[in-house]
DNA sequence: CTGAAAGCGCTTACAG
DNA sequence: CTGAAAGCGCTTACAG
């Protein structure tokens, strides 16, 4: 059974295939009366034309590639399937589909290419990256190239790239994370810090330590620790740090997101330190299991829903050609008290 | 600057543009010489060429599509999170990439019209559909219009269509649970059915019968609910069905799957009912959370990698015409004891 | 072993 | 308002 294609409604219609094609991409100049008469056939028949047809005369694809770096970090993380959610509506919205990858990194040779081609071959008008480390010779190639590029977390001074978009975190996360337990009566803080190949961590490291300095906190090696960004690795380092200090223990711990968080837990559970009464938890992200932990964690939000649908529609915006659109967005987060902080009384 | 094309390339490397097709797709009639002086023109360029054109030669997109039913249970539950990484790695590691869409439901005239024009338009080889209800006239008219498909959880006793694929849980899980609890002595043993528009929730609710009545065991309205396939359901059935029995509680509860279980939690919690304790509780799926609630939930759970890469393999194997392709498979889980299920005494 | 030619399904100036 | 023609980038019989 041969599939049918433009002439066969033209046909059918008693038009010319160039009148079905003004039909279908909604032209000016067809009479209602043609117009109705072309689409009663193209109805009845279900017909669609075929993309590789109207990519060839310079249509676009209306895809978007999702590249997501960091297999591991997903398999374990919850939120990650929000994210994907969050990308696939944002771009559907639109009218867009979402081509997705998963890849280790993009340093590998195999990646790079796998990637390279994906943009090359002519699939996606526009590839989004989630999870990069801080230097990614491959996005300045693709850059470079002129493709459309949008990076979750990966911020540029460089601005003057238009087909580099990125969303980011605020920057002030860490130094509102330490007034708020400053304010709370907090003064031996420990902050447990991120992947430092990424730009989040480097910028909430350095905002917290803002924050400790501005409140004339001291900033102790022995309270602070690298903890990745999962639950795994901040558990390790959790109780590494907290079994060196059991001589003087921090108040509250900082945790750069609460994957980390949830790791911290684990660690004082072990240590037979409760929470909050012999010291306090505060994470950063906003993930759903905060929620349901024991005690819920108190943390420093941000909407993931509103930070993808930034990316993806200024990536779109730029895909279509629109003018004045902001390359970056800094979105700003805000604090959830749940029940993971408490109060210290000043003597 | 213009795009380099297999025109362009054959140029450069001086033979015509049959003979740069010739190596890029690998025909052996090509001499060794003339492969290299090709392909080292081509690596210089990074060519690599446009599937538009390539498609209308014939050639497959290479591409799935993952039609995702049910927003609300995705955003809920953190399973799925997985359910896409291993519906995209069992495809990339057969070379194809993965389209991805998310719907409310197969029944809205907007959303069928979506999902039909992403298979008619040619941007996919095959769909894979996840969370169908038990009857989707959509689906039976892809399948007639000989659109490979393939089913997660949804299964058709017509085996004589090769072009509809299913992967689906095994029929025993419910009896399976109920062998377990009745080993470790209980006899009062309510039940949580989930979404009975789903196959599985068919399955399973017909398999935990099977189990009580061969055990010899009340099968009693007062014990029996239904919990859809969420958590928030699942706690408003079990919170109504023990509220109505405080009188005479079941001694163990089975949840349809994890995700009810956790809602059982909940009320048992707020009804002062303890786990295992007071009351037990076993759930199906093997979710990831079920290790780390309290107490952690003892379950019968399923491979859904497995599953995933099952499905995907099949499809992809009717796609390239391979030969005796197995249209469904059933995979067998099994039960995973953790701590939310007690031995009872028995007089 | 290899090139010239036809053809895939569409859209879009062009001409009328 | 509308049709005939050209062209997009590829692959594949066909002929030599």
């Amino acid at each position: 059974m041969k599939r049918i294609n433009s002439n066969d409604i033209a046909q059918l219609a008693g038009v010319s295939r160039s009148t079905v094609s003004r039909v279908i991409n909604g032209y000016s100049n067809v009479p209602e009366e043609t117009r109705r008469k072309v689409m009663k056939v193209i109805k009845e028949h279900h017909y669609y034309p075929l993309i590789s047809g109207q990519l060839l005369t310079g249509k676009k694809t209306k895809t978007l590639g999702l590249f997501w770096l960091g297999r591991a970090a997903i398999a374990r993380d919850s939120l990650t399937s929000s994210y994907f959610m969050h990308v696939i509506d944002a771009a559907a919205q639109r009218g867009y589909l979402v081509l997705s990858c998963i890849l280790d990194n993009l340093t590998e040779k195999h990646n790079i290419n796998y990637v390279r081609k994906i943009f090359m071959e002519g699939r996606i008008d526009a590839g989004l990256f989630v999870g990069t480390s801080n230097n990614e010779p491959l996005i300045e190639e693709l850059v470079g190239l002129d493709k459309i590029v949008g990076l979750f977390d990966f911020y540029h001074e460089n601005e003057d790239v238009p087909n580099r978009l990125s969303v980011n975190f605020d920057r002030d996360s860490g130094e509102a994370t330490i007034d708020y337990l400053y304010a709370l009566g907090h003064r031996k803080i420990a902050v447990i810090d991120g992947d430092l190949s990424r730009l989040s961590c480097i910028h909430r490291h350095e905002s917290y330590m803002r924050g400790l300095i501005k409140h004339s906190l001291p900033l102790q090696n022995k309270w602070m620790a690298y903890g990745g960004i999962v639950k795994e690795s901040g558990y390790a380092a959790a109780k590494q740090m907290l079994s060196a200090c059991m001589d003087d223990l921090p108040t509250a711990i900082c945790a750069n997101n609460d994957g980390v968080a949830f790791g911290v837990y684990q660690a004082c559970e072990e240590l037979g330190l409760r929470i909050p009464e012999d010291i306090s938890v505060i994470g950063a992200d906003g993930h759903e299991n905060g929620k349901y932990t024991n005690p819920p964690l108190t943390t420093y939000s941000f909407d993931f829903k509103e930070m993808f649908a930034s990316l993806v529609n200024r990536v779109i915006d730029t895909v279509e050609q629109k003018d004045n659109i902001p390359q970056s967005d800094f979105i700003p987060g805000h604090l959830v008290e749940r029940a993971s902080c408490r109060k210290i009384e000043l003597l």
